[in-house]
DNA sequence: AAATCAAACTGATATAGATCAACTCACCGT
DNA sequence: ACGGTGAGTTGATCTATATCAGTTTGATTT
């Protein structure tokens, strides 16, 4: 063991993870954290479009995003395929496997990514006797719920400004949970990703960006995105437009 | 105890309910089904309107419907109320609350309904030696994910017809399950929840009965429907419009 | 460097569904 | 029985966003 240390010059595991703070290891004590270190497999990165699972794949595993970032997507009644969540590095996918023990969904790398790759019989395993995290991913699917039914709520009831609007703040938010500048940074999705999650045509997404850019709003060009005016954009999310 | 029984005159337990083989109980044993119905909580009949928890309250049980139907909603940004789910008898419902132990959903009954209060403490307890259960509601909450990812993928990616369509065609095939009629039967929802719930207005959904109706495919008058041509509302669901 | 290709942007036009407005009907209380 | 109220339906018009049609840009290949 201390051999292969020296071999590796930066041996992954949870307790060197940037992202332990974000991810499973929050809720658990040391020599807990030692145990479900042992289960998790930790590949080599994946390139652009590669897949992590594929839907009707037999569910073996949950994921979380160590860097990079992952798409979700269902394949809908004939070929098209409908993404339904981003997740990027903390957060963790692949619940929908868990009701038929088949994914459901597709899961693929947005651009260079590593992922770890949590064996969930082990972890299940592992479960029944920390209850820490029987707890924490019960809490964790409890979550996933939450932000799917946010984001019902935002394609039901929002306009494409808002939506937008929206999922700017989202990425913003969680890039502040990482310490990574919630104002500048470098959507990972294509436009063409962007308006199959928000239920827009990519015209309408470009011209939506070019609007909140001409508004003072942000700065955008292709992936490059600075946030100017977070209050603005709260605002065009909060605006039901009760008084046009 | 014999007493009781002799005083009510339908004990109501998990072993004498219809909704039993949907619910949790299909997964247990006939020694752990007792120890299940022992920690269940079983009120009045709501009436319509009436709310079995609120958004915001502080998270205590989940919920399976016994008769009847809820819906569950957002209070979105200001007070829009946002539906996010609909819930038949044998749907278990609350999940939303358990992430950080409150209820980000309120619950209402549509209908007169009856619901069983499961306390999520001494299920979790229960789970902790029942494995069975344990599994079975982790099964439950991705189920929930899985219906959530549904939705997302409906409203992002479909017409008005599509929406309803789908929407009726889910109905009847809960009904289904219940060994209920699946093409009799009566709408619990208002045609404003129906609206809200598929991010469409009332009088499109009024209008899109009127359109299947006129093209043969149901029956309707005010909340009764009657599906005459399963197949024809299907084919509104599979058509991509890709060869218009 | 020229050629190819895909992603993103922008303009012109079309349309699905929203909005506004009126009407019907069942149900409720008096 | 009689007005009142709210849910549902239907019609006329409007508009946000889709669709169609380029153009621009930057990356990749030759």
């Amino acid at each position: 063991m201390k051999h292969m240390e020296t071999i590796f010059a930066c041996p992954i595991s949870c307790r060197n993870c940037r992202m332990s703070s974000l991810c499973i290891p929050m809720s658990l004590r040391s020599d807990e954290l030692y145990k479900l270190d042992q289960i998790i497999l930790r590949g080599k990165p994946l390139q652009v479009r590669q897949s992590i699972f594929r839907a009707g794949d037999p569910f073996t595993s949950i994921y979380a995003v160590r860097s990079g970032s992952v798409k979700a997507f269902r394949l809908d009644g004939d070929g098209r395929e409908q993404v339904v969540a981003f997740y990027l590095p903390g957060e963790i996918f692949g619940w929908d496997g868990l009701a038929d023990n088949h994914y459901q969904n597709t899961a693929v790398a947005l651009e260079t990514t590593s992922v770890c790759e949590i064996p969930f019989e082990q972890l299940d395993h592992l479960a029944s006797s920390i209850t820490s995290i029987q707890n924490y991913t019960t809490k964790l699917m409890s979550r996933e719920i939450i932000n799917g039914q946010r984001l019902i709520a935002l394609l039901a009831g929002n306009s494409a400004h808002q939506r937008l609007a929206s999922l700017l703040i989202s990425l913003s938010d969680r890039l502040a949970l990482q310490k990574l500048s919630s104002t500048r940074f470098r959507l990972p999705m294509s436009r063409g990703d962007i308006s199959n999650y928000l239920g827009l045509t990519v015209e309408t997404v470009s011209r939506t960006f070019s609007y909140f850019q001409k508004m003072g709003y942000l700065r955008v060009n292709k992936k490059e995105v600075e946030l100017l005016n977070l209050d603005a954009l709260q605002e065009v999310i909060a605006d039901s437009d009760v008084f046009a």
